[in-house]
DNA sequence: TCAAACCTTCCCGTTAACGTTAATATTTTG
DNA sequence: CAAAATATTAACGTTAACGGGAAGGTTTGA
């Protein structure tokens, strides 16, 4: 049921990995997909090579409706990278790692999209912050200790709140757990004087 | 399609004289019987006091709407255990409790009411099966038994698979907080460099 | 090349879970 | 006991989160 190629090596949000080359969300893909003379097909017949994959294929990995993504990107949920020259949306790895956490969010917290949606502003506030930070990294200490201070500061308010909430659920949920858990105990209990 | 005559006083032929006293589960509200000479409101209105709450108090305990506890009863989720003369509901404290379980299923798993209802029709059908179970007793082992060993396990299986469901969502839970705490104690030990 | 498959943007429909209002009855309280 | 508060049923309205179809353009695989 849930997607099955879980390459869950995603990286700490915040953590400054160079490979993550992604600016804001201006999504400025060159739509100039060029014949490169290359492998022409990778494996996959629905993606293409290098423009992303198309949402048909997408819908299908995580489980949902293209009616869905493209709901989604109207709520402003979640934007393709790219698009052709003819008006295809063309998701690439980072949409379908922003789909997951979405589709996680809805699942596990029970949130609806609205407040996903604050909330992956959130995150991507903090790929923000980090690039910021960043940015910052080799400006004088005088002035730039004030703004990075600040950055970090609202990052982890950001993530404290976040946890916060998380951790409210997980012990109402332990406790209801624990509930269960303990009248199914008595049962197993009565069963075993039977035996 | 759905009948606009939804017959409101069918007592669900499955289920339990809900008389008998609940023993596990708190279900305790503040109590607040004791009317001793002070300041005398307390909560005159609202709760009868000992035909059970009104329907109004009931919501604005549970936070919810007298509409939402309409509703429930029409999906027969939860019906009050009596009505005044008058027509007028009646809740009692196994009421409340129901209605603490079903928000609690709606909020911690995010069910939907229609699996709601049958996951308490499984609990009454557990507290029935408790109920047999005891009636079975004292009946000769021969076939008591085998009506007893029926039962709980009909009720192991239930709540097994309840545990299960919570598990899977406790780990995924678990999983989420854990990625967004890592970054955040990578925020922290940034902050901690700026000292 | 060319049909099949897939995509695009509207736009209306549906379902769950209530909200709201109306007209009326009941309960509480001064 | 009468007013005020609260309740009742019944009916229609609303919102979120999509589903589904039409009319037409785009991509793709043979």
């Amino acid at each position: 049921m849930s997607a099955p190629t879980t390459a869950n090596s995603s990286p700490s949000p915040l953590r400054a990995d160079p490979r993550h080359e992604r600016r804001a969300l201006d999504g400025s893909l060159p739509t100039d997909r060029g014949h490169s003379a290359g492998p022409r097909d990778g494996e996959s017949a629905g993606a293409g090579e290098d423009g992303g994959l198309r949402i048909g294929k997408v819908a299908a990995r995580a489980g949902v409706s293209t009616r869905t993504l493209r709901y989604y990107e109207e709520l402003g949920l979640l934007e393709p990278s790219g698009r052709t020259a003819g008006g295809e949306r063309r998701y690439q790895t980072q949409d379908l790692a922003q789909l997951e956490r979405i589709i996680e969010l809805k699942d596990l917290l029970g949130m609806n999209l609205e407040a996903i949606r604050e909330l992956l502003t959130s995150r991507a506030r903090l790929d923000e912050l980090r690039v910021a930070y960043k940015s910052h990294e080799d400006a004088p200490a005088t002035t730039g200790d004030t703004v990075r201070r600040a950055i970090l500061e609202e990052a982890l308010a950001l993530q404290g709140s976040l946890i916060e909430r998380m951790d409210s659920k997980l012990a109402r949920l332990a406790a209801y757990r624990a509930e269960i858990r303990a009248s199914a105990e008595h049962c197993a209990a009565l069963l075993q004087q039977l035996e």
